[in-house]
DNA sequence: CCCCTTTTGAAATCGATTTTCAATTTAATA
DNA sequence: TATTAAATTGAAAATCGATTTCAAAAGGGG
């Protein structure tokens, strides 16, 4: 099952309603593939789509978020990220500060790290942020 | 040399003056000591420097922040906060999402882990971000 | 098709942040 | 101490992204 099929089952057990809105702005989204702000998803689609409105956009990304085919994701540029959920693993970001590259990574054992430390303090985790910002190997004079 | 000299420092270096209100300001923001958002601080003072403007505090906060002595935080409750720049060592964050407490750990294989990961990349690395999300102890029904 | 519910799009609103601008203050210099 | 140029202040306005409002339109079960 795809993150399309998926996010049909949520709309169907949400008694949501399956709209043409909701399919453009998924198949664009999907094939954007990066983490894209709401603002430059609706300016990809204004071309081809110019009746989409920036609120629908806006509420359809909240609920691709919601549904879980996607993560909302803050860099700090004051602006809401999204990307999509593959079924893959969990993975952190490294941000260059110059240029805006992102790379993502994963790292096991840094996980296990937080949820130790978590447990030493005695909180639950449901989630976690850990981004690195510096230059990329181009930036770096 | 205590945060208040390193301010003074900066202030003359950059050619900057050194005023009543940064003088207040400064008293009040290093005896609260906790993450302060610019706002609390604000009200914090009003009571006692009621011709203080939220303009001021604002831009005292943030002079603060270039200068070294505090750091600006996010932690996804909508407004920056701040806290001191003690010269111990850098840490990073727990968060209760139910009751807001938060909670500073420092871990130094999770740094070294980060580093190793950044230099796996090409990156060189200025700062990062490990925000946890959870629930406290008191908040674990 | 009917009817009820959900969705849409444009515009308005929101809350935090940031800027503007005229008046005031600082601090270097005469 | 008086002069002066530059920096600072405070109130209000502007900005910015996020969010809501509301009337019109569309979805979809029966
Ligand atoms: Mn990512
Ligand atoms: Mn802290
Ligand atoms: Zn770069
Ligand atoms: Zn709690």
């Amino acid at each position: 099952m795809g993150l399309k099929g998926q996010f049909q089952n949520y709309l169907r057990e949400q008694g949501l309603k399956s709209t043409r809105q909701r399919d453009i702005i998924l198949d664009a989204f999907l094939e954007a593939g990066v983490h894209l702000s709401t603002e430059e998803l609706y300016l990809k689609l204004r071309p081809y789509h110019p009746h989409i409105g920036y609120a629908t956009v806006y509420r359809t990304l909240k609920l691709f978020a919601e549904s879980g085919i996607a993560a909302e994701r803050h860099f700090g540029d004051g602006q809401a990220r999204y990307e999509a959920n593959s079924e893959e693993e969990h993975h952190d970001h490294l941000i260059c500060t110059d240029c805006g590259k992102i790379v993502e990574f994963e790292n096991h054992r840094i996980e296990q790290l937080q949820e130790q430390v978590a447990r030493e303090q005695g909180f639950c985790i449901t989630r976690h942020r850990l981004d690195l910002y510096g230059l990329c190997p181009e930036c770096q004079t």
